[in-house]
DNA sequence: GGTCTACTTGACCGCTTGGTCAAGTACGGT
DNA sequence: ACCGTACTTGACCAAGCGGTCAAGTAGACC
């Protein structure tokens, strides 16, 4: 849309965004109607189509803005840290800390990656994601750290795991991101068979 | 449904079944309205409403014979096996050469996580899978194959690695079931850091 | 107080949707 | 040849959809 608004404007904008993300993430994006937006908000149904061209780009817009944060997240907490393991954990942490904040947003995305209209969109995101994964995992196999193998198999793997666990025990489960991101590093660095797996899922080594 | 089909019936029925599966998979399950799957077999509206009872039903069909399909294939490929490691890798992957002749279900699972309607039984297939998988994983800790821990989430990082890579290698990529299960079972088995990670990821230990 | 622009209203529109049904047709059994 | 039932047709319907717009309101700035 690209329009100037004013301080109030802006925060009917935002409560259109909160609302909708809200709707559509319990009821689906398909079954909830702008009607029911604009009556949920109390407000006429112009007032949609002043902030937003169409609903499917408000739905872009709250999957954008949400990529975009969760990305910034990831990046300020790896800061500083060069050991591309231990930059992995912190984003991870990170990672699972957003989505806490972001619950409605998982199950967005998942929708998303399932129409023909967004699909696209979803990709480049993960795309991007995955890069980001691949090239700590690369690094950390040409120090010897960990074995050689394909790093953008591997990369993806770490995000499976990440992915799943978030979903279950963070948002399903209601279990503390802390947990969650001890269980997912613990997994990921060692597996099944390796070695010290702790009993509470906490220690690791790295 | 529950209507008594003649040989020629059970054909129609099926072709509504395979037609509406490619045109959810590939268009979304909303934008592919009843009308256009008629169109598309060349038949009148009432034929479809012959078989199901409505749109819902006939997408709850499509997951429910999906989900049970993929179990049955499972629980064969397991067969005497007794070892619980072996027995997962061999769930594995029978699931990866599952995936490869029904990949247009990924999707429709995805996307029927997300609606509220549907939801409710993917969960109740998906908790079925984690039994599964978890009980597996329980007896392992429990003959000291693998270290202690908490099994409902190791078995949900199992099912999230095979899951994850089943998507974006098999499906998504083109590679062969094979491979992938390999990549599957060697980050499972051994995460990034733990002992025999294979080059080309393909030997394991037990 | 006037004016300009950002915002809001809600009746309205064309269109599509999932679903119905009275009427017909194909076909196996006798 | 005829009958019964399994199947097929497609016009039809009410409801709901996303989206428009002429008209109005509110508040910031002069």
């Amino acid at each position: 849309m690209s329009r100037r608004l004013t301080p109030r404007g802006e925060q009917r904008r935002g409560e259109l965004l909160a609302y909708a993300t809200e709707r559509f993430a319990t009821n689906g994006y398909h079954p909830t109607s702008v009607a029911e937006l604009v009556d949920g908000l109390g407000v006429g149904k112009g007032v949609f189509y002043w902030y937003f061209e169409s609903k499917e780009d408000l739905f872009l817009e709250i999957l954008r803005t949400g990529e975009r944060d969760l990305r910034r997240v990831q990046q300020e907490a790896m800061g500083e840290e060069t050991d591309p393991l231990a930059r992995m954990e912190l984003a991870i942490r990170a990672s699972m800390e957003w989505w806490v904040e972001h619950r409605e947003l998982y199950v967005l995305i998942e929708f998303a990656r399932t129409e023909a209209s967004f699909a696209p969109g979803v990709r480049k995101g993960e795309k991007v994601a995955l890069e980001d994964t691949r090239r700590l995992v690369q690094e950390a196999m040409d120090s010897g750290t960990i074995a050689d193998g394909d790093a953008s198999v591997v990369a993806q793997a770490v995000l499976g795991v990440s992915s799943i666990l978030a979903r279950t025990q963070l948002l399903a489960q209601g279990r503390p991101a802390r947990e969650v991101a001890d269980e997912v590093i613990d997994f990921c660095w060692h597996g099944l068979v390796g070695a010290p797996v702790g009993e509470a899922g906490a220690r690791r080594s790295a």
